[in-house]
DNA sequence: GGATCTCATGTTTTT
DNA sequence: CATGAGATCC
């Protein structure tokens, strides 16, 4: 078989497996990829499996397409009936295919994302008298979306305290809400296919026989619901391969748990397993360095990954004087590589939280250097485009009252907060939802309502828009349905009011419009669908010749010559929010690992002497990760060094250039980079921008710091009159800082810190 | 009824 | 600092 020659043995070890559960346990770079579409080849060419009878689960759509195309390519095309994506798309199709089964939805039910989702817990909480402020809707969520993912349903939520009791009679209310807008969130497509399953055995039955091979990809981030669904789907026939490394898993806040690989041991005691040590993506430097970080997690299953690439050029760890200056050297090092030969794509420059992209993208703007954006203000969020969605699924599904509430009066037609009101009242006595009833008022004269003649025009015009377009839905295409839609809003003139946002807007929604025509086929229910479900790293486009920005966890299963790992301090990547967590910790470091094992060729890590976490910019430690690399992998000095070498730097901008470079207009930016067509392949959001000739002189003069010792938050310290204290924030203000302390004695005091004179006495 | 302003509030990661 | 809600003004 030539396609098996090219897989080593490990490799094709798992491909050839006979069928049953069979473990694979892949490191990163270690081609688990190819183990699947190999895998599925073979199924279908060795042992005559139909494609009819093959699932393949992956994490992104885009992971589900490059499959498709790679098995394709291979089968020279013969797979018809072949079921590929996310465990998320894979259950809307499965629940879209039984809606006559199911309790509460009907054929054209509509996913509500995670805005529309709090806009239901507001209005569950309305229902209910509860006070949105004592019970934060997020909050709210968070306890739903949890729930959901262990499989528990509103009844059989355990509440052991009272807030969870508050949750509980919330997520009861926000079901019946999602069930009134004949609406599921993400969270239920999965639920409902496992409730499904266990309501009808026949249902079941039929899904286990269709799919008789299963296979998971990225199966440390499965949640208890994803691994449910594939426990039940496997079990008639056991056909079970799974790829994962617990290395890896960077999703247990969205409920995942890489326990699920224990599970599925226990589960399986006969499941073959496969370790892929071999990795081919990057220098051994590289993964020595990776595998120092990660060895340091605990409870983990040793993996011993190697490569032939021996040697590499050592990591660049370096410390800028803060985000702007951070920002500013990935930038010329990008330039200076590109000198040696690499191409503007070879690069990604990845960190922790989405904030972080700011600096950076102005750092390329800057520069005049191509980038594209993964993620931060995603294309699918944006107002506009949001506005435009809300529209077609009210038309889709009348019974939405989450679109209709959002854009009944977007453009304003005249609908204010009273008519709405009264609208809605009037709707429920008829029984109606706020969509029908407009369509009552616009269409049935004879019609008895409570509303005087001003209001009852607004009201009926906007019902006679709404009718139309649902006639016309009938015959007109998706993107014809569009055009209707924002010609008889007048929605162009609204977002398009001259200002240079305003025509990005509007380009906006012509990018939405162009999706749409992409595919003149595509019904309406199937738009929304895909629309709903596109996932971050979907935007993903290696045929685009710029540098990516991405986060670290958008950069899963992503790979690039050269990486840059910004942001490396404590605070940012370990996040302060998993400071006094041992396990979230943990899942921190993981995140580091997995940035550090997407670069092929070299790897650069940086850090910042002060950063604006919020406001006021802050010293920052060095990342505690850092520690973890050993020295002789390292191109980069000790942390004191480095920290000299900063401050050295400082200095000298400090007299290097005049104060009185004006920061306070900033100027248009200049033509920004389309470096594509793509959605959020650029942000079109136009940010203030510096002055374009800009010198160092403009970063902020560093203080002398010197003089003024630096307090910690959590420090003990003893104050000649106070007494005994604990720091509890301490801020830079000009050339002093201002420390709050709690005094055992006396209590909270604000201090200034070259006044105060504390002592420190404990750390 | 609608637009604009101010104030407060809150910030990880995303299907 | 960015978004959202509430108040105020037109």
């Amino acid at each position: 078989m030539d396609y098996l020659d090219t897989l080593n043995e490990a490799q094709r070890t798992a491909v050839t497996a006979p069928p049953g559960p069979v473990l694979v346990l892949a490191g990163p770079g270690s081609g688990k990829t190819r183990v699947l579409t190999h895998r599925i080849v073979y199924l279908i060419r060795e042992l005559n499996v139909s494609p009819w009878h093959i699932l393949a689960v992956t994490f992104t759509n885009k992971a589900a397409k490059e499959m498709r195309q790679r098995v394709e390519e291979m089968m020279d095309g013969r797979l018809r009936g072949l079921t590929m994506g996310t465990f998320h798309s894979v259950c809307a199709r499965i629940l879209r295919r039984e809606t006559d089964n199911l309790t509460w939805y009907d054929r054209d039910f509509v996913i509500f994302d995670t805005a529309d989702q709090q806009q239901v817990v507001k209005q569950a909480l309305k229902d209910l008298n509860l006070d949105d402020k004592k019970f934060p809707p997020r909050k709210m969520l968070n306890g739903i979306s949890n729930a959901k993912n262990e499989l528990i349903t509103p009844d059989l939520y355990q509440a052991t305290n009272y807030i969870a009791t508050v949750t509980q009679r919330v997520y009861e209310q926000y079901q019946k809400v999602l069930h009134n807008n004949n609406a599921m969130d993400f969270d239920d497509l999965l639920m409902n296919v496992v409730l499904l399953f266990d309501e009808r055995p026949d249902i079941l039955a039929k899904y286990q026989q269709q799919f008789q091979h299963i296979l998971v990809d990225e199966f440390q981030d499965t949640n208890t619901a994803q691994y449910a669904m594939i426990k039940r789907l496997a079990a008639a026939h056991n056909n079970i391969l799974v790829v994962g490394d617990s290395d890896q898993s960077i999703y247990k806040w969205r409920g995942a748990d890489y326990r699920n690989i224990n599970r599925f041991r226990k589960h399986y005691p006969g499941a073959q397993q496969i370790l892929l040590e071999q990795n081919y993506r990057s220098t051994q430097l590289i993964l020595d360095a990776s595998k120092a970080v990660i060895q340091h997690n605990p409870n983990r299953v040793h993996k011993d990954l190697f490569t032939e690439r021996q040697g590499g050029d050592p990591i660049v760890l370096r410390e800028a004087y803060n985000d702007w200056e951070e920002a500013d050297t990935v930038v010329s090092m990008i330039q200076s590589l590109l000198l040696d030969g690499y191409a503007p794509n070879d690069f990604a420059v990845m960190y922790r939280t989405n904030a972080q992209s700011r600096a950076l993208e102005e750092a390329f703007v800057r520069a005049n250097m191509p980038y594209r954006l993964v993620g931060a203000t995603q294309f699918y969020k944006r107002r506009e485009v949001k506005d435009l969605i809300a529209y077609l699924r009210l038309v889709h599904n009348p019974l939405d009252s989450v679109s209709y509430g959002r854009i009944v009066n977007v453009p304003t037609r005249g609908i204010g907060a009273k008519s709405k009101e009264k609208l809605q009242q009037w709707a429920v006595s008829q029984g109606l939802s706020p969509a029908e009833a407009h369509i009552m008022l616009a269409i049935d004269p004879d019609v008895q309502h409570p509303f005087n003649g001003r209001a009852f025009n607004a009201l009926s015009r906007f019902g006679a828009l709404l009718d139309a377009w649902t006639t016309l839905r009938e015959t007109a295409s998706v993107g014809e349905l569009m055009d209707a839609i924002l010609e008889q809003t007048g929605y162009r003139d609204y977002i398009n009011d001259g200002t240079e946002e305003g025509e990005d807007r509007w380009a906006n929604v012509m990018e939405l419009r162009s999706v749409a025509a992409e595919d003149t086929a595509v019904t309406l229910s199937e738009f929304l669908e895909q629309v709903a479900l596109v996932a971050e790293a979907d935007n993903v486009d290696a045929a685009v010749n710029a540098s990516t920005l991405l986060t670290l966890h958008a950069a899963k299963g992503l790979e690039f010559p050269v990486v840059f790992i910004t942001g490396l301090e404590d605070g940012i990547l370990p996040h302060s929010r998993s400071f006094d967590d041992i396990e979230s910790m943990a899942e921190e470091r993981r995140l580091f690992y997995v940035g550090m094992t997407r670069a092929k060729d070299r790897l650069y890590l940086s850090h910042a002497f002060r950063r604006a976490v919020w406001g006021e910019p802050e010293v920052m430690v060095p990342s505690r990760f850092l520690n973890d690399i050993p020295a002789h992998l390292l191109d980069g000095v000790g942390t004191q060094k480095r920290r000299e070498q900063t401050k050295s730097r400082a200095s000298s901008w400090s007299w290097s250039g005049s104060q009185t470079t004006s920061r306070t207009t900033p100027s248009r930016r200049s033509a920004p980079q389309r470096t594509a067509r793509k959605a959020n392949a650029v942000p079109t959001t136009r940010r203030a921008m510096p002055e374009p000739n800009y010198q160092k002189s403009d970063f902020e003069p560093p203080r002398p710091e010197t003089a003024v010792p630096h307090y910690k938050t959590g420090q003990k310290v003893r104050h000649v009159k106070f007494g005994d204290g604990i720091v509890i924030e301490s801020k830079p203000t000009g050339n002093d800082a201002e420390v709050t302390v709690a005094f055992s004695d006396v209590g909270l005091k604000r201090l200034a810190a070259s006044f105060a004179k504390l002592e420190i006495i404990d750390n």
